[in-house]
DNA sequence: GACCGCGAATATGTATACAATTTCCTCATT
DNA sequence: AATGAGGAAATTGTATACATATTCGCGGTC
């Protein structure tokens, strides 16, 4: 409860704060159901039946697609309208890669910054993570283990990684839903704990070992090698290219 | 405001662009104005202005300046409009900070991927640079410098890091514009040089140290030290706050 | 019965209209 | 002359209307 309890908090604009406005309110129900997995990769977002739903015109509503577009987990297909994003086993690679780019140095500032303010907060957060896991409610917990790396980058306390990191964690939650191993059960919820351990020690070698290897984990139980139904299909289009379009042609 | 027509357009408009929506037009007119420095901060960005510029509507504006307020590089203000963000010295350090964390774990993945025509392309950027800065072109010497980050990005093969960085290096112009020594010279020309001699020669490690000091010799030549005006009035405020409000209530 | 074209229905792209808020000028007051 | 209230002008926020593009279903043709 000291100096980091402030950078805990999201610093105002340098301006006055204001209220939110209805186009807020669509952004963030969109972007937590997405979050929660209950808005699933492709969903198409017709912009009449959102602005039913909350209540407010097609302009409002597309203000909040348009940000969401451009946090790319939602895709704007002109003309063609809203869905939201599915991506591709190549952008998996390429975030979970950022990740571990981006969160390797957050950890680094992180351990210049730790106190036991921030370390209470990051125990209790695991601890919702765990009643959340134990009481089965699966969403909440893919949510708060996305929001374990968020907190962490808000201790790190600095805005353009934190929030390169929320769109990278964002999409992790379009890729878990997209490429999820049915039977395996992705089940890390000790290895947050033993991180924090490690932050607790001091010992940032070991904190930065342990997020790498957390990432690969995380990487390592999605089904990433094959293609999802529709990539499939371009790839047999692409072998028919390959193989006979000189005989038929 | 009609100095804005004559930032804003320097150039007729090209022949036939398919695809491109008209918003796509007006982000990338404010987008390169503001990247070489014809907007300076603080700018404002009247929404009528913009649409009669472009002969567009301001709903077609207002869709650009989301884009571009997302990007960090403008500002909206609720019910009072946009304007050219002003980052201020604490958004500075911290998008530095960003960029080192980025920007390394860039060379990295460049050191695997390099071949001979990256290094072509890469020598030819740095020739185009010193063509601009021989021929006193500040502008356009301050947009290549800052497009040899991209480019290098790029090399790297990780879109969501290149997205990133475009964005870090958008407000590091806006941090060059704010902060520039006016006596200081900014003239590391050879640094991008040498930083790819050390790519040529495999030497990973010289290559993640260049880019690192590279980086710092940036911050160094800037005047983060005090506060421009406006900042300075905030100081004055919040150390009232400190000092005497017991003294005074 | 399958395929193609055409038109209606649907959805998006953009402009315009109106409401709400801010900004700025004017003028009275001290 | 400086300050503050009041109102007009300007600007932004949101909704609606119209134009354009896509999707879907129907009927005709082979």
């Amino acid at each position: 409860m000291t100096e980091l309890a402030d950078t805990l908090i999201p610093r105002p604009v340098r301006g006055r704060r204001q209220g939110t406005s209805p186009g807020d309110a669509i952004y963030n129900h969109v972007f937590n159901a997405i979050l929660e997995q209950r808005l699933p990769p492709g969903t198409k977002l017709t912009e009449d039946v959102l602005g039913d739903i909350f209540g407010v015109s097609r302009t409002t509503v597309r203000k909040a697609l348009i940000r969401l577009e451009h946090e790319k987990i939602v895709e704007i297909r002109p003309n063609r309208g809203a869905v939201v994003a599915s991506p591709s086993v190549e952008d998996a690679r390429e975030i979970f890669t950022a990740r571990k780019a981006v969160e390797t140095a957050i950890v680094d500032l992180v351990m210049a910054r730790i106190d036991e303010g921030a370390i209470e907060a990051l125990r209790q957060h695991t601890a919702a993570e765990n009643a959340a896991h134990r009481a089965g409610d699966r969403r909440r917990w893919i949510r708060l283990s996305g929001d374990f790396h968020l907190l962490l980058a808000r201790i790190g306390g600095n805005r353009p990684l934190h929030d390169f990191l929320k769109e990278l964690v964002s999409r992790t939650s379009l890729i878990i839903a997209l490429y999820e191993r049915p039977g395996k059960a992705t089940c890390q919820s000790d290895e947050h704990k033993a991180f924090i351990d490690a932050l607790t020690q001091g010992d940032g070698e070991q904190a930065r070992t342990l997020m790498l290897r957390h990432l690969d984990a995380i990487e390592a139980e999605l089904h990433l090698e094959g293609e999802e139904d529709a990539i499939d299909l371009h790839r047999v289009f692409a072998e028919y290219f390959n193989d006979t379009r000189n005989s038929t042609g």
